[in-house]
DNA sequence: CCTTTCAGTGAACATCTGTACACCGAAAAG
DNA sequence: CTTTTCGGTGTACAGATGTTCACTGAAAGG
């Protein structure tokens, strides 16, 4: 192999650019119907290639699901980043991070739907996958969660239940954002004062949880 | 048309019994891959019926979808009016309502899983259907709770907030409970305790909520 | 320079899809 | 008893589907 690098593209470069491409057409049709009904055809019309030349990038429909779960996350994941960047000890940090999940949601719109079209809807091997990833996360948040002050003396179980309430009223509020009309932004705020006022329940419930 | 009651089928019950069995073919069907990728002929041919007599019963595979939200959300609604029924001040609230949830989970599997599947992944029209639903049942369930000792000076919007809260929360448990393993009771136990916490967990921040 | 590798091609296949149409036979209506 | 209604049948058709196979042509390797 030549460590060389031409002018023009060089092989590896170009197949990486169809496979991109492969997985962007598809999280466009699969928001439209879900992935048990994307057929390999539309697929490869949409990206402008013939049906059998999708075998060279991957070995099933299924395996297309699992790498679209690992990018999606992929995804979701910077966005958790983000979030941590913020002053964890300011009082706004529902607020900020309400604020950046609404923005990711919109800057990443087809990564959120795939997430929340499979996760109960579809394949049985990509549901397993994102229930799996979903369960990293949050294990994820209920590390972070321990070190707020009154959380410190919490059981790392009672951690983790909190996480996924916190990660469930979160995915339910990504869906609610995706199917908002973008025509009627007071859709949308409203959204965003029940996703805050959730997150204020769950933390002043976590706050008395130990004193009654 | 004449009253008179004969001893073999009557016309109209035979309708109504084909058109059961189609629902319940669906249903089963669209436990697998969902309804986007449910086909007339094999959905027909699981009924014993050919294709075209389907047309005699429902206009579009649509229309079947919305008459299975009808269907399962009668089930759902039969399950609320069982919890509502327990004692309203009883402190094991919570659990009684957790164990009326998994009771139905159990008995009415495929009504649950459409609305899982088809909550977020399936056709626009029942997606709405089923959001529209949930939307009433959030609505029954802010009212109940206005009933509850704290929560009678709550703004009804703040009811909604958590109402809303609660369903997803239960929502999710129900999925839980149909994905786990059914050899394994100790998976689903978990799943209840789970669940029960949340619940305490959203209660405890509910009573201190004008506190803080 | 010649050889090998390999992403993408294009035709062919058996099978499945939704829907149109004329038809049947028994129940309902009169 | 005759006529009407209507669930369900059977055939037919055009189109879409997943997978196979031998192929091409340019980049990579030597």
């Amino acid at each position: 192999m030549r460590v060389e690098s031409t002018a023009a593209e060089t092989r590896q470069e170009r197949k990486e650019r169809t496979r991109e491409a492969i997985l962007e057409a598809a999280l466009d049709l699969v928001a439209e119907e879900g992935l048990a009904a994307l057929s390999l055809r539309q697929l490869t019309r949409a990206v402008g290639i013939v049906p059998t030349a999708f075998y060279r990038h991957f070995a099933s429909i299924d395996e297309l699901g699992l790498a679209l779960v690992d990018r999606s996350f992929a995804s979701l994941r910077q966005m958790i980043r983000e979030a941590r960047q913020g002053n964890p000890a300011l009082s706004g940090v529902i607020r900020s991070s309400v604020a950046i999940l609404v923005q990711h949601v919109h800057s990443d719109q087809t990564y959120f739907r795939f997430i929340a079209r499979e996760r109960f809807g579809g394949v049985p091997v990509v549901r397993r996958a994102i229930r799996h990833q979903l369960e990293l996360f949050e294990r994820e948040l209920a590390t972070d969660l321990a070190r707020l002050p009154n959380l410190d003396t919490w059981t790392s179980e009672d951690l983790r239940v909190m996480a996924n309430l916190i990660v469930n009223a979160m995915v339910s509020t990504a869906e609610d954002i995706l199917d908002a009309p973008r025509e009627r932004p007071e859709v949308e705020r409203e959204i965003v004062r029940t996703a805050e006022k959730q997150l204020r329940l769950i933390v002043v419930g976590a706050s008395n949880w130990r004193s009654t």
